[in-house]
DNA sequence: TGTACATCAGTGAACGCGCGTTCACTGATGTAC
DNA sequence: TGTACATCAGTGAACGCGCGTTCACTGATGTAC
């Protein structure tokens, strides 16, 4: 792969350099220096397209994000065919983003970045909650009046444990597990939802 | 505070700077020279009780688990009053853990230190894992059999959700909540066990 | 009780390293005429 | 089509910094006689 002495399109080659350096090294693993020579660059050209070192692991969590919101949204499609087979795709689309997107997920979620100070990385981080409010209210319409909790927690439950079984069984931290990601988080949300009185007692 | 050439107890003082920092400013925050100036020591002097940065973070993870593993078996009770409020009781011990142990919680945690690598770290890890284990247990037998899932899945579900909290609502990550995480967990174990059968549905 | 000496826990200087960042520069590209 | 020139995206050297770690050392402590 040659090149002249311009790159062509370097700021995106160092975004899917530190991509690949986090989902490699973690995202303190990650370095300005590292992700320029990955892309075959002095550190300084980063400068020409980037404030610093934060600045460019903003970008990778705000395109995460992107693809996040996007996949939830994907998943969600509109409530279809139900409200429940569409929360349940939408609490799976959040795993299999995790597995597939493992860069950006670290980026966003592990990273340590505070959105207040990307105003930007906030926005995008609120389109994706939102798309999973949305999910919860569509569900708690299928429920009687009277025994509809809040959407926003609903979705704040399923978005933990789903945020959790990818920390805790998604990496290799707890050593080999008997159970799968995805079936621990199918499981997981089955009994909550019929704690909610969304699926009957003997599914 | 004056001393001596000797410091008396370097070792345990050392421990409590590294939980200090990483409580103030995360795992990857803490450094050794850091940890070595607050316990007003050179850096050369960690070597006399620690094979280096990696060893002390350990020993601070370890005695996390040691805290941890008497919380939970605290909280436990031998099942008392109640199989259901015994499990509660520990789901609760869980977040009021990370809140009132910060620095341990994220040196178990947060900091990527793999337990493989330090066989006694992995050892108390697994005993406060069986503490979970035992209180699903006793859970499950409350229930009918040919109804009863497997105890160590139950237990994964509400580690992850009890994690996923801490992780997304504890921590100032998602800017102001609404509700508070000591909610959030209750609510959500709640609905959770009246999915299993073990509460009522109008509780 | 006093002294000699071994043991141990600290010091302080030094190391090599990689980091993020800056700066004056230069080579390539694109545009105006 | 050709030339002059502005613009832009890179280079390469240098910086100061703090890190983890090592080493020979020294001051304090404890023990044997």
């Amino acid at each position: 792969m040659k090149r002249g002495y311009h790159h062509g399109n370097l700021r995106q080659a160092l975004v899917e350099a530190a991509l690949a350096l986090i989902a490699e090294k973690g995202p303190q693993g990650f370095t300005l220096s590292e992700a320029a020579k990955a892309a075959d660059v002095t550190p300084a050209a980063v400068y020409r397209h980037f404030a610093g070192r934060d600045d460019l692991l903003a970008e990778v969590a705000r395109q995460g994000f992107d693809i996040f919101a996007a996949l939830l949204e994907y998943a969600f499609d509109d409530g279809k065919p139900t409200a429940l087979a569409a929360f349940e795709a939408t609490g799976r689309a959040y795993l299999a983003f995790a597995r597939k997107y493992p860069g950006h997920y670290q980026a966003m979620f592990e990273s340590g970045l505070q959105p207040g100070r990307h105003p930007d990385l906030a926005l995008v981080s609120r389109k994706a909650r939102e798309t999973m409010d949305r999910a919860a209210e569509a569900l708690v319409r299928s429920l009687p009046e009277g025994r509809r909790p809040p959407a926003s927690m609903i979705s704040a439950h399923v978005w933990a444990t789903s945020h959790g079984v990818v920390e805790l069984y998604l990496r290799g931290n707890g050593g080999p597990q008997p159970r799968s990601p995805e079936d621990l988080l199918e499981t997981a949300i089955g009994i909550y939802l019929r704690g909610l009185g969304l699926l009957s007692p003997d599914r």
